[in-house]
Parts: C-alpha cells; structure tokens; sequence
DNA sequence: CTCCATGCAAACACTTTGCATCAAG
DNA sequence: CTTGATGCAAAGTGTTTGCATGGAG
C-alpha cells in the first residue's frame, strides 16, 4: 500500500481532469489504492487505507466517490454474496472472475477471457435476450482451506 | 396464485414435519408458492402474496420463514444485484441461472444443464480450488426491449 | 470567484434481534 | 402442556440525501 501513484492512475486522473473533474487528495488515492489492488475491495475498506494514508474521510464521501468513479466507467460494481457492494478497475482487458472462499472467506481473481462467448450466443438463438454483461462467481474452499 | 398445494409441496411440509418442524398456515402458503412459481421472489413479494391471501403476517415471520427454509437447504438465496435478497427452490435437478432484463428488469430463469463443468475443471486444477458453487448471471434485453 | 467536492446529520431500505405471547401437536 | 412459530418494537447494517461549508482551478 504505497503512497506512489502508478502511471495508470495518472493517466486516470488526467482523463477526468480533462473532463472538468478535480484532482483531490481523496480521489487520487482512492484511483491508485484500486489500481494496484488485485481483489475487490468494499466502501469499508477504502476507509480504512484512507485513515491509514491521514485522511480522515467522511464515509459520504467515499460513498459518492465510488459513485461517481461507477458513472464515469472507471470501476464497476460486483457482489459476492456478503450483504455488501465490492468495486474493482474496469478494466475490459482483463475480464475476470471470482474464486470466494467460503470458508477463510479469501477472494481471488481468475482471468477467462471469451469464457462464455459460446453461452451468450445460445442464450440469444434460443432466448431472443440480447446479454450485455454477466455476472460469474465461484464458491468453493481455496487451496489453504482444503488440507 | 392458486390456494391448491401441490404434491411437491406437501410432500415438503411432510418431511419437515418428519423432523419436529410444525406446519403452519404461513408455512404453506410460502412452500407452495415458491414451489409453483418459476422465478426468484423477494421477501417482499410473500408479504403481498400472503397479504392476498388473507394472512396479514408480519415481516419478521417472512424473513424467519426464509432463514428457516434456507437452513433447511429447501430454498436458495440468490442476488441479482438490486438491494434485495431473493429466493428460489433449491432443485438440484433444474440447475439454472437467470437472464436479467436492464431495462423492464423483468427475470427469466434458463435451465443449463453442466454448462460450467469444463470451467470448474480447469480451476482445479490450475488453481487448487475445490469449486462448491457458482452464480452466473446474465445481464442484457429481453425479447421485448431490444425492438 | 466559481463550482466541484466534502462533512455532518438525518433519512432510507432491507434485514435481524429480544422478548413476550400464541398455537400446533 | 411443551416448544416451535409469531407479532411488535427496536436495533443494526450498508447506503443515500439535503444542505451548508470548504477548497481546487
């Protein structure tokens, strides 16, 4: 959790600086805590780092941040089950999935790029459903929790 | 909506019984209608059906009646991502995932039978994680709101 | 100086809990 | 009668809103 801001994250910011979106404390932080977080992280755990890093934020604020950063495309919202929202980088070159743990409750990533191309054009033939997006979450016990 | 219980759902109520659970009017009620209709419903969707059928119940009981038939593994808790919680049987042999309409957010459930089984495999392996699980969903239009 | 961004308190929606009462078996 | 089921009120949890203030550009 370093306080260096990848150049991804610049480039981010840029964009919405471009846009007539301001460059704050919090909003710098939040994009490059998400940039280099490789699970999905909650309105809670962004509140946490952010204390951590000093700023001590009202949780309204993270919340319309992460509303905000949904509407301009930049994250997307996910949900594992657990009663709270979850938000990762949209990023669409790196379409992943979910392994949840359900026992150590450990979350982790699996990249299956075109993994259900071949369903979504089954469900259009016999369905008539134009799919735009899908949800895929796998529960089960992780590697740890199965000795 | 009938009144009517089908086999399925008496044959429900006669093994809980079995087991010391008590059948209620509420219980039912509740049983035979998740048993006879084909999508998801939200807690809040038995309240008005109970209401229709003249129990005013109150919605502790519902949520409790939920949380009981979930333990006792007859129903299944699912989240299509709108603040809410919904439940369906939980029937093994008609395995299916749900195809959500963005725009009238109407559901429709389609059956897909080892549609993940190669998936599931390949995370095994590559990954050391026992899959249990999965929720697959799909997102798009339906029929109706694509012309 | 102009707006976007923020803090604070309060409201919200959905769900859960404690405790006294009711009713199925 | 016994104990599971229920009602009611209140609390809990995660999230959102209204409004006045603060700060980036």
């Amino acid at each position: 959790m370093t306080n260096t801001t990848s150049a991804k994250a610049t480039a981010l910011l840029a964009a919405l600086k471009e846009k007539g979106h301001r460059t704050t404390k919090t909003r710098s932080l939040v994009i490059s805590y998400l940039v280099q977080t490789e699970h999905p992280v909650a309105a809670h755990d962004l509140i946490t780092m952010l204390k951590k890093q000093g700023r001590d934020v009202n949780k309204t604020t993270v919340y319309r941040e992460l509303l905000f950063l949904k509407d301009e495309g930049i994250i997307n919202e996910i949900d594992l089950l657990e009663g709270q929202k979850r938000y990762e980088l949209a990023d669409p070159h790196h379409h992943h999935h979910h392994l949840v743990c359900t026992k150590c409750k450990s979350i982790r990533c699996v990249e299956m790029p075109n993994d259900l191309d071949a369903l979504e054009q089954r469900i259009k033939k016999q369905h008539h459903f134009h799919v735009t997006g899908h949800i895929l979450e796998f529960f089960g016990l992780c590697k740890k929790c199965t000795r």
